[in-house]
DNA sequence: GCATGTTGTGCATACGTATACATGTCAACG
DNA sequence: CGTTGACATGTATACGTATGCACAACATGC
């Protein structure tokens, strides 16, 4: 069974030495018109293709950078990679991405066996030891829409638009409010959660605990949070969820009893992904431009790589996009479900 | 600045030779109790990380699976990318994700680069060359839920469940049925058309040209579609969507116009993405076991790769799941929205 | 005490590409 | 006509790991 060809192979059929190919192929200046032209047929006739593996351990390069993200079946997930993906593109790089399951604890030391010149994170916990272990063996690394405790690190994010919400939803004359949000581990859990206090601590008001419901970041999560919510003794007139999937979770919850939003509750979430705008959601909610993020995460990450010293922190603007799951509270409560 | 340390430095510190530290690390038998764990400590110390370049290119492999996949923000390939991904990792194999983007045409050059193993493909036209082109290079490779013109290639997916559909429809009482489905160059549009067209011929039924729309495989490509089948003059009482994004797009639309599913249309759709599931959504579809496809595409590669003669074909059965989106057809037509 | 086998380790080299340096050719220029 | 320089190409080697083979040390059997 036949191996595939070297560029050693190519140099004897072309009848020039190996170095030639090398450089042949990359077009580097200094070939001959005539010898590139042949090498190029060499090269086609033999079906070659450089080895990458050589390559990297020549160059000491991948080309390839690593993006760290959590189970893709979050549809925030993509949404964000995609964009990654193609900035990453512009510059030549090949994105791979690196799950982040929790059962196999990812440790710095997969992303360091020179696969990857840089690193992208889009999901770590506040207290995780990436940052440093990252830093430790010098691998360039940008954390796209996590802030981790590590001040050295480099940072992609938005701003807290909690306050955003919590204006919305006190004009129309909210009082009993609750938090439906994730693990508080998670920067954005525990930011949100931070500006939503604040920014209702502004209006004079604050959530009993009780109204406080920690959950999976997830569709099932909102959902039976947001059952357990509205099925309490004194059920909140607004939900403000940690995000868009954990709010269709809670609009789930609504429908499966029976109720309808916002006549009967008003549900709010951040990151306004797509499925947010479809006209069967029409969710309210803080728009986050994820292809902003990618733009300047990869700006971040090509500097870090390039050795760079600049910005650590980037914080980008985020908007109010008022659709339909918002509005008064209704002054009686809907009636109890069969 | 310092380099990161090779497997000769951890020979030098261990006093060893560069081989036995290769071995030793890989926990090979030969080693002595004592050896290894003079070696594992200096690796420790220094930090020391195999650079897989290096092994790649003795060992002429990759330990990777390249999966092909068009725009991860369709939701399917999400739920299908994951237990692939588990699978892979099951049999050492690191999954890494290669975007077919319109842009920039994939080619099988960019998957002989000894870069993968073998590769599994989610997303091909009927008559792309990628198979001929994979069998050519010898790139071990399996087409998942595709169905591609080259007999050669092996093939995992599921039966045509539209049948289930048009049973469905005929006994609930439908005449007027439209179908709403993807470019017919993607083998599950082509082969679902093509079932359902049967099926209803054997109820005596056909489709008029009329309507069938073909569409984009997206939410907002299901919605304008929807709304053009069901603004005609002669709407109709059910519409079959060639997957289940599409059918949420079709929802989207019925309540765009102020209609209701199942009242004043039947929508219903294939593969069971999660979303079908939600409340809001409750989307009648025939049901595709991802989990079993993955299990038998990566068991499949798995023995391409390790040069086995085995089956070509896999075909896993469907099942069709009743929720809330289908139901009788209304004996008038709804009224036309303002 | 010698042939035989076993165990642990080192030596040499392969894997495929890229690059610093040397070399040869040829034109331009004095 | 010798010197200089530009250009094109070859030579030698580096990159880091894995593995076939040789070999030394030691135990076993007779």
């Amino acid at each position: 069974m036949p191996r595939p060809a070297t560029s050693i192979d190519v140099a004897a059929r072309a009848g020039v030495s190996q170095p030639t190919v090398s450089r042949a192929l990359r077009n580097l200046p200094s070939i001959s018109p005539e010898t590139k032209e042949r090498v190029y047929r060499a090269a086609r006739e033999l079906n070659y293709v450089p080895r990458e593996a050589g390559r990297s351990l020549a160059t000491r390069r991948s080309r390839r950078v690593a993006i760290i993200s959590e189970a893709l079946t979050n549809p925030y997930y993509p949404e964000l990679i995609e964009p990654l993906r193609r900035e990453l593109a512009h510059l030549g790089y090949r994105a791979v991405l690196v799950a982040d399951s929790s059962d196999d604890v990812l440790t710095a030391d997969a992303l360091s066996d020179g696969s990857y010149d840089g690193v992208l994170v889009t999901t770590a916990a506040r207290d995780s030891r990436l940052a440093e272990d990252l830093r430790s063996r010098d691998v360039p690394h940008v954390f796209v829409n996590r802030t981790v405790d590590d001040p050295l690190s480099r940072n992609c994010g938005f701003s807290n638009g909690a306050h955003l919400l919590a204006d919305l939803l006190v004009e129309q004359g909210h009082r009993r409010i609750a938090l439906l949000t994730g693990p508080s581990q998670f920067s954005t859990a525990f930011e949100r959660e931070q500006g939503l206090r604040e920014a209702l601590r502004e209006h004079g008001l604050r959530i009993p605990d009780r109204q406080v419901l920690r959950i999976d970041y997830t569709v099932s999560g909102g959902r039976n949070g947001a059952l357990t919510l509205l099925t309490s003794s004194e059920p909140p007139t607004a939900i403000v969820c940690g995000n868009d999937v954990v709010a269709i979770g809670a609009l789930n919850a609504v429908r499966a009893m029976g109720w309808r939003a916002p006549d009967d509750v008003s549900i709010v979430g951040f990151d306004d992904i797509p499925a947010a705008g479809w006209d069967i959601v029409s969710l309210t909610t803080v728009h986050c431009d994820l292809n902003a993020l990618a733009s300047v995460s990869v700006a971040a990450l090509h500097e870090a790589m390039e050795g760079e010293k600049s910005p650590l922190r980037h914080i980008l603007e985020v908007s109010l996009v008022r659709r339909d799951s918002h509005g008064r509270p209704r002054e009686k409560l809907p009636p109890k479900p069969a």
